[in-house]
RNA sequence: GGCUGGGUGGCAGAGUGGUUAUGCAGCGGCCUGCAAAGCCGUGUACGCCGGUUCGAUUCCGACCCCAGCCUCCA
């Protein structure tokens, strides 16, 4: 039985599907006006796993992770560049999902755009306003009444007088209430706008999610992701909206990934402490960074360092050796690695207790190669890549992997002749019981970063 | 200040009222010409102080410390 932690409750509860079998996801994606970083990776990775482990499981998914291209910051940047709206989001949505591509993320099944939901935008307001939940302020803005929201507050356990209390009230806001949150910006000059019965503007950001999640899943659907930061006020204003506009339930099941860290401080933009995707990944191939997500619990805080990324690429160089030079088969060997690990997956996606059962696959696969039970060894290679493959991880070819260098090591490094060529001369040397030029070769290589194996079969080499 | 969630061995990171998490790094052994990889072995870890208990890292209370949210943020 699959086990969620669920924001709204505070406690780890049983997954149940609205429909049986079918699932709705909805997680909030990108704001399209810069490269992603560490943090953003880690917000996909994890909902990816979530995807994956869903259908591994056999529910039929309908996943829908959306793009906001309208929005303050675009406008800013925009300004900033000189540039349109459009090819400012054009080129980052381009970038995004070149990213997205080289972390391996399957692709979501919609990917709805902000700007191309405004009409339904319109039509959210309109019936939060008729049925008494919003007012269009004196400025042409119009703002979620706050007060008419009983449950306001329910997700982010927080009330609304504290909200009043803390709130900031920037000039030119029209709210009747501080804590009130803005659904429809009344356009200023210079600044792209629609048409709407309150005259130009643009939507807010918190109904533009509402509208494009209940538009393709359903006014009521299971799970709704997101990092933690979007708890309050992002997600508490969609319930609000939501529940609000069509007086249904908006969402069973709340998921909230952690953040990033970088020396325990939040990665952020604002910080200016984030490191892109695409540095990284001149660094450490996608999978390394993949591994290095998935080794702690989606929930956890997760620091980031050159030297976390190290030891995951250690271990997820470890699981490759096992698989190297193996045929992994189909089969009931390892039968009960893989129930142990659904055992910790089930547990609200327990990938870290989940790798610990891998990491004893591995030990198993070793073992049976080391003892010359070839058929077992591959047999249990087998169920260590399927259940992998459920992570979305062991899935490359374990000697391509293993030869494979880093964007940024490979440049000006030896190419795969050259080590070749000097392998076969120390394999000569060693023929010749020439240990000392053998040795010299061996070194020359591991300065060059390349770690050689003997083996009775021969000599195989790998990229550190 | 209010509201969330945390503090586990050198590092990362699960978990549990009494029995080995796991990984990385280290050390010893086997293997190897020597290595590497692998296998085997190896660590008086659970923030502090009280309480409950036959027994607490695990439950309860106080305290200290950290992070996040309360303003845009995955």
């Amino acid at each position: 039985m699959l086990k969620i932690y669920n924001s709204l409750t505070r406690r780890v509860e049983p997954f149940e599907p609205i429909v049986p079998g079918k699932v709705r996801m909805y997680v909030c994606g990108m704001t399209v006006y810069d490269y992603l970083h560490v943090g953003h990776a880690r917000m996909l990775l994890v909902f990816d796993m979530v995807a994956r482990y869903l259908r591994a499981r056999g529910y039929q998914l309908t996943y829908v992770r959306n793009i906001t291209d309208i929005d303050d910051k675009i406008i800013k940047r925009a300004h900033e560049n000189g540039e349109s709206i459009d090819s400012l989001t054009a080129r980052f949505i381009r970038f995004m999902h070149e990213d997205m591509a080289a972390l391996g993320l399957e692709p979501p099944d919609h990917e709805p755009r902000a700007t191309q939901s405004i009409p339904g935008m319109i039509r959210m307001i309109e019936a939060l306003i008729a049925r008494g939940h919003a007012y269009a302020a004196a400025n042409g803005d119009v703002y979620y009444d706050v007060s008419t929201f009983p449950n306001y507050g329910q997700l982010s356990g927080k009330r609304l007088e504290e909200l009043r209390a803390g709130a900031r009230v920037e000039i030119g806001e029209a709210k009747d209430d501080p804590a009130d949150f803005v659904l429809w910006k009344a356009a200023k000059p210079g600044e792209p706008s629609w048409p709407s019965p309150w005259g130009p503007g643009r939507p807010g950001w918190h109904i533009e999610c509402s509208v494009m999640s209940t538009e393709l899943l359903g006014t009521y659907f299971d799970i709704h992701g997101g990092g933690m930061d979007l708890q309050f006020p992002h997600h508490e204003n969609e319930i609000a909206q939501s529940c609000g506009a069509t007086g249904d339930r908006f969402v069973k099941y709340w998921m909230h990934n952690g953040f990033v860290r970088v020396n325990s401080e939040k990665m952020s933009k604002s910080l200016g402490n984030f490191f892109t995707v695409r540095e990284v990944l001149k660094r450490f191939r996608p999978e390394v960074l993949r591994y290095f997500v998935l080794a702690s619990h989606y929930r956890s805080p997760l620091d980031y360092s050159d030297q976390s990324l190290q030891a995951a690429k250690s271990a997820l160089d470890g699981y490759y050796l096992a698989l190297r030079g193996l045929a992994p088969a189909a089969g009931e060997e390892g039968r009960e690695y893989a129930a142990r690990f659904h055992a910790a997956m089930e547990e609200d996606f327990n990938t870290p207790k989940a790798f610990a059962e891998l990491s004893a696959l591995a030990t198993a696969v070793n073992r049976a190669r080391a003892a010359g039970e070839t058929a077992r060894a591959n047999a249990l290679a087998g169920t260590l890549r399927e259940l992998g493959g459920i992570l979305g991880l062991f899935q490359a070819d374990p000697e391509e992997y293993l030869k494979q260098a880093a964007p940024e090591a490979a440049a000006g490094a030896l190419d795969d002749a050259q080590i070749e060529a000097l392998v076969a001369r120390r394999s000569e040397a060693r023929r010749q019981r020439n240990w000392a030029e053998s040795d010299r070769i061996r070194d020359e290589l591991k300065r060059a970063g390349i770690i050689l194996e003997d083996s009775p079969q021969g000599t195989t080499w790998r990229r550190a």
